[in-house]
DNA sequence: ATAATAACGAGA
DNA sequence: CTCGTTATTATC
């Protein structure tokens, strides 16, 4: 029933007319009476008889052809239950919207055909049967099943088209992985991407391996620009007209029509954007992610699932492998590695050394800049002797800057320190250009601030905007060309030679033959952000950037202005974000933060937040944090559980919402399981 | 939303 | 005990 009212969470039966019985198959879309009213739904099986005793008639199979299959139809309601939701929500997410004229063009050929699933045989601790596997981590994750896949390789039947494992010979578990991706085994991988790597082709490859032996795959990716660098990757492995791409960009029809064609077995290979995450593939028998960390992945629709999550899950459910890669690694792929439900996919020590540019930090002090075209960018020293370096053996130079109003907090404008709040230390802010600061935390305006270091009584926004770096950098660098890339233009290339590119991160194109310099700027914007994943996130961001500039032995040098001895800037100049994730995840578990324990937070009026709760069975060791308050005059409360009461809390929760909506409670109530932000 | 049903209380 | 009103609950 499409309806997302949680207490109507739930299968209705209903009897089929002789007229409908041929359409009406298992997946396809109908319109029923339900409360006196017409509503969408969907067919979930046909039964032979039912408890029910007055059933109604379908009213009406708005299309032949069965979008959802069994398998997704089986992953949603799993998603569902592990995020608190309704299956009528996901399933929203995971079928996009019908559009007639694609659906006429594509099923004229092929009528889609349901593999015989792997069904009944539910994986053991597996989201969707209620009980919670003792000691291990919750849904989605569940342990066991770790492959051996180095172990077997004898098992392989002959005869295989093999993949050239060239590509992933830089890491010693890699040949292997794509050996188990070709024998159909499920393989699960948590990837450390290397400095300079075409991460593109290597995920080309693992989805070769698996067409090879077989199977399909679904691979998703943050952005466009991502999507259409392994789109290329793709066609130049597999050839053209073997995959498919989907994604919400590409408009609702070529969306659909992407989307059909996979669901009718037109391809086996689908690539996308976290819309792609719930793309139906026939013998499903690869999962990956490229850049799990980027904050694009989480679905903001309710039940605002994760797309690593659900393809973690489905990996879970059909027993199908698994890739989560990166440059950087998350606190929740750590957690992977460290409960041995994947194994890590890194290379040797020596080879990252030989890979990584050469890596220096700076301290943020344009004071100690001698160099007249330093000063005037406001750069610090070593980054504009980087710099200049390498224009002058005509290589491009990339300057990461963090988008204007990433961070609206003020700084000292003499010593660049924070502006704190004299009362309660929280961060200054500038409601306008021309305003008196502020605290963003308890209100108090700031209006005689004298800088705690060093007295001084200016103050200045604390990032630069790109365009402005880039003004001030053209100045210090005459004569050589400046080009920008960021909210509004993204630029996927830029050419070999010399020039100055200002990339806000994320948007950072690649260079051919990679950046002979590149200037990680503003950098501890990143990290005094009160968030979280504030360190993980700067280190994510320093990583893309510096794995676009040449290795360390062709002259490729990274400067990052940030204190060398922070964690993330240590994480960086050692390329080893798997220690920082190890750290950062031992963190959380002493904080208790996800993903060491799972959590739930429950947004809205104060009175609807109090009343969810009091009517939720949560299990005996939730802990209930708050209230703090959010945006509108709402609040905000937050349960907290060990992973292994993880769906208890998610089903009591849902039962509470339930209880709300049977009872008409009128102020909505926001319910998000592992939100991405918790502050 | 709306109808069926359970719960309740007043009046006979 | 019945009827009428109101609160509750299910909606195939």
């Amino acid at each position: 029933m499409d309806v997302p009212l949680p207490h109507l969470d739930r299968p209705f039966d209903y009897l089929v007319p002789e007229a409908l019985d041929a359409d009406a198959r298992p997946g396809v879309r109908v319109k029923v009476r339900f409360a006196g009213q017409l509503v969408d739904g969907w067919l979930l099986e046909r039964a032979e008889s039912s408890e029910h005793p007055k059933l109604a008639y379908l009213e009406k199979v708005v299309s032949p052809v069965p979008v959802l299959s069994p398998e997704v139809a089986r992953l949603a309601r799993a998603v569902a239950d592990r995020y608190a939701g309704s299956l009528a929500d996901v399933l929203r997410l995971a079928v996009p919207p019908r559009h007639a004229r694609a659906e006429k063009a594509v099923t004229t050929d092929t009528p889609p055909t349901d593999e015989p699933a792997p069904d009944g045989t539910e994986p053991d601790g597996s989201p969707t049967d209620g009980t919670e596997p003792d000691g291990s981590p919750a849904d989605g994750t569940p342990p066991g099943g770790v492959p051996s896949e180095a172990a077997d390789a004898g098992a392989r039947p002959g005869g295989r088209a093999e993949v050239d494992p060239r590509g992933w010979r830089d890491y010693p578990a890699g040949p292997a992985l794509l050996r188990a991706l070709t024998d159909g085994r499920p393989a699960r991988a948590v990837w450390s991407a290397l400095p300079g790597e075409d991460w593109a082709d290597r995920y080309a490859d693992a989805v070769a391996a698996t067409v090879a032996g077989g199977r399909g795959a679904v691979v998703v990716v943050a952005d466009a620009r991502d999507l259409d660098r392994l789109d290329a990757a793709l066609t130049a492995v597999l050839g053209a007209g073997r995959h498919v791409r989907l994604a919400a960009a590409d408009g609702p029809a070529r969306r659909y029509r992407a989307f059909l064609t996979a669901r009718t077995g037109g391809v086996d290979v689908v690539i996308g954007t976290r819309a792609a995450m719930f793309a139906p593939v026939r013998r499903l028998g690869l999962v990956a992610i490229w850049d799990d960390g980027d904050d694009l992945h989480a679905e903001p629709r309710a039940p605002y699932p994760h797309a690593r999550d659900v393809l973690l899950t489905r990996a879970q459910l059909g027993d199908i492998a698994a890739v989560v890669g990166g440059y950087a690694r998350t606190a929740e792929a750590q957690l992977l590695v460290e409960t041995g439900w994947a194994r890590e996919v890194v290379a040797d020590r020596a080879v990252v050394r030989a890979r990584t540019p050469a890596l220096a930090p700076t301290g943020d002090d344009p004071q100690l800049a001698r160099d007249p075209g330093a000063a005037s960018a406001r750069l610090p020293s070593l980054a504009w002797t980087t710099a200049r370096d390498a224009l002058r053996v005509d290589l491009p130079v990339l300057v990461q800057v963090p988008r204007r109003g990433y961070v609206p907090s003020v700084a000292c404008a003499d010593c660049r320190a924070p502006a704190r709040c004299p009362h309660c230390a929280g961060p200054l802010a500038l409601p306008s250009a021309q305003g008196t600061p502020a605290c963003r935390w308890c209100g108090r305006v700031a209006a005689a601030y004298a800088c705690p270091e060093c007295g001084g009584r200016r103050l200045r926004a604390s990032v630069t905007g790109a365009r402005r770096t880039a003004e001030e950098l053209g100045r210090a660098f005459p004569g050589v060309p400046v080009r920008t890339s960021g909210r509004e233009e993204v630029l996927a290339t830029v050419p070999g030679g010399a020039g100055l590119v200002i990339a806000t991160p994320g948007a950072e194109p690649v260079a051919e033959g990679g950046y002979g310099a590149v200037l990680l700027l503003d950098s501890w914007a990143l990290l005094t952000r009160a968030d979280l994943r504030a360190g993980e996130e700067a280190l994510r961001r320093w990583m893309a950037a510096a794995a676009l500039a040449r290795p360390g032995t062709a002259g490729g040098r990274v400067v990052v202005v940030a204190d060398g001895a922070l964690a993330p800037v240590q994480a960086l100049l050692r390329w080893d974000s798997a220690w920082f994730a190890a750290r950062e995840l031992a963190e959380r578990r002493e904080l208790g933060f996800p993903p060491a324990v799972r959590m739930a937070s429950v947004t809205g009026a104060a009175e609807a937040v109090a009343d969810l709760l009091a009517g939720a069975r949560l299990p005996g060791d939730a802990e209930v944090l708050g209230p703090v308050p959010a945006d509108e005059g709402r609040e905000r409360m937050l349960v907290r559980v060990p992973r292994s009461r993880a769906a208890a809390m998610a089903e009591a929760l849902h039962a509470a919402a339930g209880q709300r909506s049977a009872r008409k409670a009128a102020d909505p109530v926001r319910l998000q399981v592992d939100p991405l932000t918790l502050f």
